[in-house]
DNA sequence: TCTATCATCGAACACTCGTTCGAAAACGGG
DNA sequence: CCCGTTTTCGAACGAGTGTTCGATGATAGA
């Protein structure tokens, strides 16, 4: 949706849908009014309906807004990266990462998922069934590589993404870990568990350079 | 809150809560009108009142109806397991089968956490966190008597919550694994991504036996 | 059968909601 | 500076909200 333009529109749209995002998150979307939105905006209510046609494509737009940036995030990240263990290693630091950052909306995501009906549904679920038979294929290849044929990979894929968007409901960037070691942390458990030791330790021989999410202190 | 006692009050008061229940985890709490729970309930809407003092009371008496049950068959399975592994196990076991059973409530629980406020939501938030002190508590303990200090315990925690919690977004008992299989494959991801392979495989022999929960076809 | 308690009900109140509309302000290229 | 376009606004409407109140029906022990 949002190309490169930074118009002085799109600008002002942007900064509404995350002011909107952080009082959804707080109260909660039905429970938010447009008077809410309007006083933390400080535009006039009215005013509002310049950049969406109601409330519910609002919650539309944060949510598209979203999905689409770290989907495409992710693509980014993953070309020319060939070995399916790095290429989920990578997206689950580009989930955590993007999330973390962004966490108002990650619960908008999760708790208002069927608060929107109709097209602008199907176009977010379309969106997020992408993303998500991603990881699935992901994980079939890397069982398959590895012959680790033990696990469901539905059952494998949907607790991974449990254990990601979990976060908003106990993460504190003050007291708990940074990204990195929450990625490292959340990776090694996954993948550990999913695939038994051996595999993991192959990895740590691929994956022990790049430093630009995991400067921290990192078991990798 | 609910003793033995199932006088002709508790059983109507019960059928409220889980009727309510089914209607908020379809509608969202804030967007379902007294109306609609007396439509679902077939009461009128003045003699839903005589059960409850406040729409925010009937949701804190369904969330807490959970919690109490859930943590009290927790109790009750656990008592005279002295190992933690098998204790973990048997936890993992009770909160995916009931939750499987109660999605709705789950729902409800997951989305509306923040729906209730002051007296009330410190009453559902300390028996929470009194369960999840004991999970971490048992996180703790397996992971000093496996030596196993890679893993920050918190994020263990909290992970396995989401992977637990999650299965309302995805879990069909139709088109998924029954319980058993949804238990054994999570018990084994997570601990195996916890501890490392061999401290499973240990596991491994101690607790063939519990067939109650686990009748189909089980790795363990 | 009488009566006190339990359970249910219809009607109404005060209030907030999302959205619309026409007009005014701000802006920017000529 | 002017004018067409972009952006903002106040006021109002109709619909739906949670809750209360007094009264009525059901129930069961004396």
């Amino acid at each position: 949706m949002p190309s490169e333009s930074s118009s002085k529109y799109d600008q002002k749209l942007v900064h509404v849908l995350k002011t909107s995002a952080a009082v959804f998150a707080d109260k909660g979307y039905h429970s938010t009014s447009m008077r809410d939105i309007s006083r933390a905006t400080k535009m006039s209510l009215s005013g509002l309906y310049y950049y969406f046609d109601s409330k519910e494509e609002l919650l539309f737009l944060i949510q598209d807004y979203c999905f689409s940036t770290v989907i495409g995030d992710c693509r980014k990240l993953l070309t020319g990266v060939d070995d399916p263990v790095r290429r989920l290693k990578l997206l689950i630091e580009n989930h955590l990462n993007y999330f973390v950052q962004n966490m108002n909306e990650m619960k908008v995501l999760s708790h208002e998922a069927n608060s929107i009906s109709g097209e602008l549904f199907k176009k977010i679920n379309n969106k997020k069934r992408q993303y998500v038979d991603l990881v699935m294929n992901l994980l079939r290849e890397i069982a398959a590589d590895s012959g680790a044929g033990g696990a469901d990979v539905r059952v494998a894929t949907f607790s991974l993404f449990g254990m990601m968007n979990w976060i908003y409901n106990w993460y504190s960037p003050r007291k708990d870990l940074d990204v990195a070691g929450l990625s490292s942390n959340m990776t090694r458990l996954f993948l550990r568990g999913f695939l038994g030791e051996k595999v993991v330790g192959a990895e740590r021989l691929e994956t022990g350079r790049e430093a630009h999410l995991e400067r921290t202190v990192s078991i990798w």
